[in-house]
DNA sequence: TCACCCTAGTCCTATAGAGGACTATAGTTC
DNA sequence: GAACTATAGTCCTCTATAGGACTAGGGTGA
């Protein structure tokens, strides 16, 4: 029935089911904003007969999206557009003695507008020379310091930060960036790495010059895709740990 | 419908929904050796009128077992047990300079039936004391050493290995095993950590004794669930890079 | 020999409908 | 006030059916 004369421009795709016409077609709205994150969709029987497909191919197209990770549905209550990621989620490649699960404290170094060097532009995504906010940030478990942050983000999505009262920002940055700025942590993607610690970094960190670190780079993105965060967490690579299933 | 008598034993389980029955009684059977890995499944239609379902419903249930990673559908071919994990996994973890994505050469160092120490017998599942196979293994890429393999077999499963020309072998070790053996790899964990070399290890590696690595410990899988195989890889930790992506 | 077509077997897409399960709220009863 | 009931709204399970899409192999004709 694919290739049959479509009832719809939803599916007035060649070469794509319907259901997965019908999922892009979701998805762009969700991505405009259409529904907010944390917001509902409408009932999924009403969303089938306003795009006039049967119950179980718009099911189809909702099942896709879960898949993405744009959306959850709860059984009883309705489908709902994902919250941005919670936070903590450096802490899933370490394990320090006292930590328990517990959020580590946060406590900001240094916060200062610069301009986007090469390097930083490329990854964030925006042109070099572009006003970004730089923060270093350092966090404790149990007073003890066990991660270095250095983050950058791009002025025009986070001008909000510029000058608010760091002391006030909670243990968490991404629902900061969520109250203050509006911005919701999609997706992000780490690259893991080794290096040694230079001195100023060991310093914060209370380790010898020199010492092996892990260095995990962060490129952290919205809904659209835009890169709105570029950050490097250095920690001892001696409290590494990490579990990868193969199937 | 889910909780209305139930036409067939297959579904004779409560709280359970029918598909998800289904697929724990295909898993069991595909687990029991009755379809082997590579073998094709009956036909969908053909299992569904079988188990007294509808087409959709076992269709659910396959989909299931594709999600646990257990059998691979193939449009216009037919439903497939999986065969097992291929190899030269490791590589995901490292970056070599001169590797582009070839299969590492690979040289058996020293191979000794031993009693399992309380470590490997822990790992492996089997009593302290039993006989196992240890392998040291080192692999080369551009004729230069880059992984370090230590690696512990039961020997009732591996006694094939014990007295075969290592020569022999090639570059893979699953599939030697899945050929010599019959052991088919399905799964594998991996826990990733940072040590620092001793001197023999370097020494293989042609790396400075306590030179920073990493170790993956392996826990390999077969499809009963049964661990087939303990192994510690150390490398150079300078070449250690991973990427993960987190929604 | 080669290209083409046909057929059988398989999984995939889509439809329409009946009813169950879960959540939340408003009302009712004690 | 507390516990229970009723109801509406949502997602979930299962059925039955029709036809399309893809793979593989065999036959036909030039």
């Amino acid at each position: 029935m694919t290739s049959v004369v479509p009832l719809h421009p939803d599916s007035n795709v060649p070469g794509l089911s319907r259901y997965a016409a019908l999922a892009s077609a979701l998805r762009a709205r969700i991505v405009a904003g259409e529904w907010p994150p944390g917001s509902a969709l409408p009932a999924e029987s009403l969303l089938a007969t306003q795009h006039q497909v049967a119950l179980g191919t718009m099911r189809r197209a909702l099942e896709q999206l879960v898949n993405m990770g744009l959306v959850e549905r709860i059984h009883g209550k309705g489908t709902f557009v994902r919250q941005g990621i919670a936070g903590a989620s450096m802490l899933r490649f370490f394990r320090f003695d006292s930590g328990g699960g517990e959020v580590p404290q946060s406590r900001i170094l240094s916060r200062q507008r610069v301009h986007a060097s090469a390097a930083v532009a490329r990854q964030l995504g925006v042109a070099p020379g572009e006003p970004v906010l730089q923060l270093q940030r350092l966090r404790l478990l149990a007073q003890r310091p066990c991660l270095l942050e250095d983050i950058w983000l791009p002025l025009d999505l986070f001008a909000a930060l510029e000058n608010s009262d760091t002391q006030a920002w909670g243990d968490l940055l991404y629902p900061q960036f969520a109250n203050q700025c509006g911005v919701h942590v999609h997706r992000a993607v780490d690259h893991i790495g080794f290096a040694l610690l230079t001195g100023t970094q060991a310093h914060h960190l209370q380790l010898p010059p020199g010492h092996p670190c892990v260095a995990v780079e962060r490129n952290a993105h919205d809904l659209t895709g835009r890169c709105v965060e570029w950050r490097t967490t250095r920690a001892d690579a001696h409290a590494f740990h990490y579990t990868v299933t193969i199937t």
